[in-house]
DNA sequence: TTGTAGGCGTTATCAG
DNA sequence: CTGATAACGCCTACAA
């Protein structure tokens, strides 16, 4: 492979002179400039990152640490910060850490010698970064936090507004009357499980509704824990009306236990879903749910590491994103208040409703 | 950050010991092992791999390059790839070519110069690789190719056994009496499309089955392209009875092309995806499938490129995964066959069959 | 068994 | 504006 010192040769002049070439850091007169690009071309040559990362402290590397690329909702924040990494000349490292800590942590250790630019992380469930990222931050790497937020967590951080989302989604089902609301939180140690439960709580409070206890169940963010949480929550009395589910996976797994109950969503019950992944438009019936956008997530993320990376004085910021409620065919008003055609009529077998 | 003349320091030795001990390259006596070990443990010394790698002339990297992670097929793979990956001590660059050849070329040199051990690569559409990828394998990495293999690759490679997958799928359809059977093909310029293709059209053939020419539909692998050349399909005469669509996304496409033109599936028209995606379990009707596991495929390259890396002299090899068709269901008896009991019943509103 | 020194390919500093 | 030269941190002959 050709390196600096043939490509001098090549154009007969100094090592120094190609470095001032390449990275424009002297004006090179232009006959000797024209020689080294030729060179270049010539033989196809490209720096070693290995050797400029070493030299600069720093590399074009962004480490991007998550929980599971396997989960439907990450592959869009993944995208999000490769493409602006892409298009800035940053390259992503993806580790998973199926949110085991220590993985997380083996990952942080071994990254980090490669003196990547940036950080971004989606922390494992149980984890206080502080300690592990600012290791990174020594090594001048530019740390960003998405999607969950560790307890006292002070540098640049995305989230979404997953408060404001949840209340939306209750509120809406409280408009349609219903009163009998439950909620699959998703697991409370997490910041992002919290601010929804509070949202869902909030939209209660606010219409002076009182829930049973049981009626808030903590789960898994998957479809296994929205099945069972469902099962335990379809045998309580009263039978909840409405379902929020904190994220997509659970509501798909509730919507299995009402079908395998002999229910029928959203007639007996309705279910609200969270994230607003690509397959909530290929449930029957369609899922309605909180969108957010994973890939602004991950782009967002993105672009708030390059900027700390281009100005490591620049104040920190925490952006948070917009939701928007998506209804689809999942919801309808509680049967006993019948004031509004239900959404979906197509089903012969559909039970009859009380009015209208 | 401490580096290896630090710890030399520390320990009172001199930097070759430290060397040596770190990479058991040569028998250091105990004593002065354990100081330098306790030097290393105090100061949470770990060498640099970017010097590391300059040196070595090979990192510990493992380039990634997939057309899309958005698309559901492709986190499999890279979860695979990532998972055996890091239990060898490597990581993944992830990169997404979006199927434009010249994104992949971009990836392609700028990742060459960080010295990776290896490349694992779904080809994008056009790309012929070897001139890319042979500037990679004289740089010593180990190339894999997975998914879709360009004409004239002599590489390492993983595929599955699309012709197989696809002749099983038309065949079970043949079996249950279907003789109007079309097929939606991906885009023909790929491999893995070629081969479901041939496999479709040896089904046939086998069955003495000859089809009208439209039958066979090229399409792209997503949703729209099986939506858009489903609507066409159902406007010919004779309309096929069941479609094999050749990836899970087209089949969600005709299944909603389907549902538009008010029939039903399967009592009108029996559809097969393939992939196995998990969303095909919470289609209505769940879809059936030909399953292949993108993590072992994954999972297989990235142990193919970490053997190679181990030994360079070792044979090429050309591994076929095997394929398993998922009936769910997505698939009946075509109407005026009635040799069978449709296998839904549930659904009251479904058009009357004409036997049993 | 341990230590020394050269060099991997860059960049940056500093004379000319 | 151009050219030497010294690091960056590590590995590995080779010498002791």
């Amino acid at each position: 492979m050709a390196n600096m010192k043939k490509i001098a040769e090549l154009a007969g002049v100094s090592l120094g002179t190609v470095s001032h070439v390449l990275n424009g850091t002297a004006r090179v007169r232009e006959p000797l400039r024209k020689r080294v690009m030729d060179a270049v071309h010539a033989t196809g040559y490209q720096p070693s990152q290995l050797a400029r990362g070493l030299r600069r402290d720093k590399t074009n590397l962004l480490a991007m640490i998550i929980p599971d690329i396997l989960n439907p909702f990450f592959p869009g924040v993944v995208r999000g910060a490769e493409d602006v990494a892409f298009s800035n000349g940053y390259r992503l490292v993806l580790c998973n850490t199926d949110n085991d800590h220590g993985k997380e942590v083996m990952h942080l250790n071994a990254l980090r010698t490669y003196l990547p630019s940036g950080l971004i992380v989606i922390p494992s469930d149980f984890s206080d970064l502080t300690a592990q990222t600012e290791s990174y931050r020594r090594a001048g790497a530019a740390v960003v936090c998405v999607d969950r937020i560790p307890r006292h967590w002070t540098g640049d951080s995305v989230t979404i507004n997953n408060a404001e989302g949840a209340y939306q989604a209750a509120n809406y089902l409280v408009g349609l009357g219903h009163r009998d609301i439950a909620c699959i939180t998703g697991p409370l140690h997490l910041t992002s499980s919290q601010d929804r439960l509070k949202g869902f709580k909030r939209a209660l409070r606010a219409a002076k509704i009182e829930s049973p206890h049981g009626y808030e169940q903590e789960s898994t963010f998957d479809r296994a824990g929205g099945y069972a949480k469902t099962k335990i929550l379809l045998r309580m009395v009263p039978r909840p009306t409405a379902i929020l589910a904190c994220n997509d996976l659970i509501a798909l797994g509730a919507l299995l236990a009402i079908r395998e109950e002999r229910l029928h969503c959203p007639e007996d019950i309705s279910v609200i879903g969270f994230d607003g992944l690509d397959l909530t438009e290929t449930t029957t019936p369609q899922l309605s749910s909180v969108y957010q956008s994973s890939y602004q997530l991950g782009a967002a993320a993105a672009q708030l590491a390059l900027d700390r990376v281009a100005d490591k004085t620049h104040p920190v910021r925490h952006l948070v994103l917009k939701t928007e409620l998506k209804i689809r065919e999942s919801v309808a008003p509680p049967k006993n208040t019948g004031s509004t055609v239900p959404l979906r009529k197509s089903r012969a077998a559909a039970p009859v409703l009380t009015a209208q």
